[in-house]
RNA sequence: GCGCUCGUGGCUCAAUUGGAUAGAGCAUCUGACUUCGGAUCAGAGGGUUGGGGGUUCGAGUCCCUCCGAGCGCGCCA
């Protein structure tokens, strides 16, 4: 790797400078302005202080050094700015990329070993099974999917999981309302008010007991949400009842656990999670004084047993249940697990548009957005695109109108379209009796055009833009790349014809190799993302 | 009141986690089609990054403070 040569002799100079830099300090990073060069350091802006020295002088003996002794690939070392040390990389280095691209091994540029193999459980959407999934959970699905794609393509064993609150207070509220619109009465005053109550109800065999109510209900909401899920290309692993880990003893065995622990204790006739000394703001209650256990029972008993079969642990909740981290967290680290290992991404709400309008919620329908209508009216790739296309971290708007348009400000479109127009072109040059095959770096020497340079950079950065995407779980990075690479796709197409009258052969097969590397390296964003790269559309 | 997450052109959002001149898309205006899909491309205008203070070579990013938004704060789930 070029990046760590560079780390390597400037590494080297600082300790001939008798400079102390440990070598993950040296960062090396893109500069934002091309004219920067291919990559930029700050060592000698971080380290003149300590040396005594001032920035602008120490870089530019670091400079000298290294202009006497360029590593392969390096083209011209520059000091630049108050201190900045500035690298422009080789022509070759570039073409090199691009071989690489297209000698990997079907949907594996840019994958790496940087998990290790570590297990992860990602926990997504976890919706109550009492109704169908509705737009509030759209931006967990697709997220966490998305996440556990980076995870795996980062070498991490991930495992996709949903967790079912399928007992307790709710479930019994959900079947005496099944119950009701069964015999055409009105729902309880607590109870599920939504439209599909009364079509589940219609679908529902005569004569159950509420127990065996509950049981079919809680069945036709899991299929009902999986069919959803299904409809958007997410697909889980488990689906973990928590039902029949109570059933199999999951919550004594917690409580005595806690207790051996010596974090538990009893006061006022309940029982109590001493999670206050474990940076809660409280402790909380494990056992009301009427016997019931709270529903952080067993939750902490789910959270020990994934824990129990992970070493990592990713939860995805609403903004809603954030306040929730810090006794969960405590609670873990009660237990003995290192708090650290439970990662806890919170989602912000998104606002849904149409024309402009925000989208109102329908009394009548029980105050939800149906996730499936969503996706029946601007597609599955839309729905997966659009919620992806923001940091969870921040709240998020978007038009559904715009999202379903086959117009150029979809952009989805704008990047679906970007791969169906490589694939038209390989086509194009396959009946133009040109055959597709990697050529040696010195035969792509002739790709020397700004767009297609920009091509190449944009392969060039996507396994960082993985990994960095990866590490800080956030899709939108790759959202954005892909975007960006587009962008480069379209005016490559625009500007240098691959086959045409006055496009010579050496030309056209180079360019061949460009066009077939970035189909490549498109579809590797496209799948990342859950997003179908069409040939055509 | 306390806590968490935020606040970036008219709108929707980025910003390599402290880097160099804050970038894209939409919208607006102006240009570009005999070829592989114009569902495209190029250019222009538009910013005191909510306000103020601080830290340092350097702040949208870190600290303090104020303003504003959303969400939490139960022996509910």
């Amino acid at each position: 790797m070029i990046s760590e040569a560079i780390k390597n002799i400037l590494s080297q100079k600082l300790e001939g400078l008798g400079i102390k830099v440990l070598p993950k300090e040296i960062s090396l990073e893109r500069p934002a302005n091309r004219d920067h060069g291919d990559w930029s350091s700050n060592v000698a802006l971080v380290t003149a202080k300590e040396a005594g020295r001032d920035a602008r002088g120490l870089a530019q003996e670091i400079v000298d050094f290294i202009n006497e002794n360029l590593p392969y690939g390096v083209e011209e070392v520059s000091s630049a700015g108050p201190g900045f040390i500035n690298f422009r990389t080789s022509r070759a280095l570039a073409y090199e990329v691009l071989l690489k691209v297209l000698t990997s091994k079907e949907n594996s540029y840019g994958s790496s070993q940087l998990g290790e193999g570590r297990s992860v459980n990602v926990e997504f959407v976890s919706a109550n099974p009492t109704g169908p999934l509705h737009a509030g959970h759209a931006r967990g699905a697709c997220y966490g999917d998305s996440v556990g794609n980076l995870l795996s393509y980062v070498g991490y064993d991930v495992h996709r999981e949903f967790y079912m609150n399928d007992r307790g207070l709710q479930m019994n509220v959900f079947g005496r309302s099944l119950e009701a619109r069964k015999n055409n009465e009105p729902v309880p005053d607590d109870g599920y008010g939504g439209d599909y109550v009364s079509d589940w109800a219609n679908q529902m065999p005569d004569g159950l007991a509420l127990e065996e109510i509950i049981d079919w209900g809680c069945d036709y909401a899991k299929r009902d949400q999986q069919e959803t899920l299904s409809q958007m290309g997410v697909e889980f692993d488990t689906w973990f009842s928590e039902k029949s880990m109570i059933e199999s003893g999951g919550i004594e065995k917690i409580l005595t656990s806690l207790e051996e622990q010596g974090v538990s204790y009893k006061r006022d006739g309940a029982t109590w999670l001493a999670s206050e000394k474990f940076g809660d703001d409280k402790d909380r209650v494990l056992i009301k004084s009427d016997g019931e256990f709270t529903y952080l029972t067993p939750d902490i008993a789910y959270h020990k047993h994934k824990f129990e079969r992970s070493d990592w642990l990713i939860n995805v909740w609403g903004a809603d249940h954030h306040g929730y981290i810090a006794r969960m967290k405590a609670a873990m680290q009660a237990l003995g697990f290192d708090p650290e290992e439970l990662t806890v991404q919170v989602t912000q709400l998104v606002k849904l548009l149409r024309g402009g309008q925000e989208v109102k919620l329908s009394k009548r329908q029980g105050d939800i957005i149906e996730l499936r209508s969503i996706i029946e009216e601007i597609g599955a790739d839309s729905t997966r695109f659009m919620y992806l296309l923001q940091s969870v971290d921040s709240k998020q708007t978007f038009d559904l109108e715009l999202a379903a348009s086959q117009a150029m400000d979809n952009p989805v479109y704008y990047v679906q379209m970007a791969h169906a127009r490589l694939c038209s072109i390989e086509r194009n040059a396959n009946e133009k009796g040109f055959e597709f095959k990697p050529l040696p770096v010195d035969e792509l020497d002739v790709l020397v055009h700004p767009r297609e340079i920009e091509i190449i950079r944009g392969l060039e950065i996507l396994p960082e833009t993985i990994e960095l995407a990866a590490r800080e779980l956030a899709p939108h990075k790759i959202v954005t790349w892909v975007r960006d690479f587009s962008n480069a796709i379209h005016g490559f197409h625009h500007d240098c014809y691959v086959v045409g009258d006055g496009v010579r052969k050496e030309l056209t097969n180079a360019r061949l190799n460009l066009v077939v590397a970035s189909r490549i390296g498109l579809k590797v964003g496209l799948d990342l993302l859950g997003v179908t790269a069409p040939d055509k559309m």
